[in-house]
DNA sequence: CGGTCTCTTGACGGAGTTCAAAGCTAGTGG
DNA sequence: CCACTAGCTTTGAACTCCGTCAAGAGACCG
């Protein structure tokens, strides 16, 4: 488990083993049950998260109940609320765990030393959230300029580890559309 | 015109004059005419903008020639298409002046190198990214679960400048609305 | 003063939503 | 290990909102 890390680490970022050695003692290790909330709505977001395994999603809700998911990610990726650890002000968004899943966490202020020790680390977090940004912007660019079906063939195309593991109203939830209208195009495409 | 950067430094960024000075000297000034193009697909993007007057817009087209407002910048902001600045990869995006426009631009090398001597610009700019995604997020999850006259009124309170200087169609393309759908809200509130 | 840009309007059709019901599956506790 | 329940998925009917197409009027610029 924590050689997954290590694995992951000097795939993407070009540390020694003594700095990999650094940063997964400054870590808190946890795990997180199913169904288990990591953040909830007036939380402020304490930690930069690494899922070792499992898989956690985030979401809003509105007044009326309906849940709007952001983000999946699952083992060998980053989460967090940036707002919220930044700022040190309240989230809107939940984070919970969709499988039993097991982290590691990093205060900001022990990130932060951590990229003064490291300091590809600054640069690297940094690409990170660019990644979210684009990913947030062409999902955004495809809900106002494509059809559901090819949402949904995209989504199963580009997160095929993601969609086998949730519920279809999860993804419905995530391209912005009922159930219903989910289970519409799926019928037509067996047709097909 | 210099002095306007330097008054939004340093409400921004604690910097003293010499740092500002710095950033400034490693600065290529420029002038965008209005409807010119600063970036294109296929283009690399090579520079971090600082706006100091005027307004530029990002966004997108689709094969059938549909435009797709991602986001709009006006004075004292930053403008950037990070996934291509940071990858040196071609984007898929248009930047467009909206108006006549003076723009402070940084290549990457030199934002770097001022990174290193001002330590506080890494966070700075780490911190205008996470605006941005916390932004995209905020507009995904309005486009799902709010309706159109929500969105056209938000838009309005959160950006009423931007509002004053553009013509409909863009507001509706920001919104991911046809012009048709903004036209027929718009004239139900004025029959209220 | 001609042309481009901007905004509105009407008719029509299609895609997505809500509400409601029901079958199927998988996990859990006794 | 079986029975039961909760969660998951599909389906149908009725309706509503939004998009496309097409036309036209007003405003602004050169």
């Amino acid at each position: 488990m924590a050689d997954d890390f290590n694995t992951y680490i000097k795939r993407n970022i070009n540390l020694n083993d003594e700095d990999i050695q650094l940063m997964h003692s400054m870590a808190l290790e946890k795990k997180a049950h199913r169904r288990e909330m990591l953040l909830q709505p007036g939380d402020v977001c304490r930690h930069k998260m690494f899922i070792l395994s499992g898989m956690v999603r985030l979401y809003r809700t509105r007044e009326d109940g309906s849940e709007h998911i952001m983000h999946f990610a699952t083992e060998n990726e980053w989460m967090t609320e940036p707002e919220s650890l930044n700022h040190g002000t309240p989230t809107a968004y939940y984070i919970e765990a969709l499988e039993d899943t097991e982290l590691l966490l990093w205060t900001k202020r022990d990130f932060t030393q951590l990229s003064i020790a490291i300091p590809q680390l600054k640069t690297y977090s940094e690409n990170i959230i660019a990644k979210n940004l684009a990913m947030t912007r062409e999902r955004v660019f495809n809900t106002m300029s494509a059809t559901v079906e090819e949402r949904y063939d995209d989504f199963i195309r580009d997160y095929p580890d993601v969609f086998n593991r949730i519920p279809l109203h999860m993804v419905a939830s995530y391209l912005g559309v009922s159930l219903k209208t989910l289970t519409r195009v799926r019928q037509a495409q067996v047709k097909r």
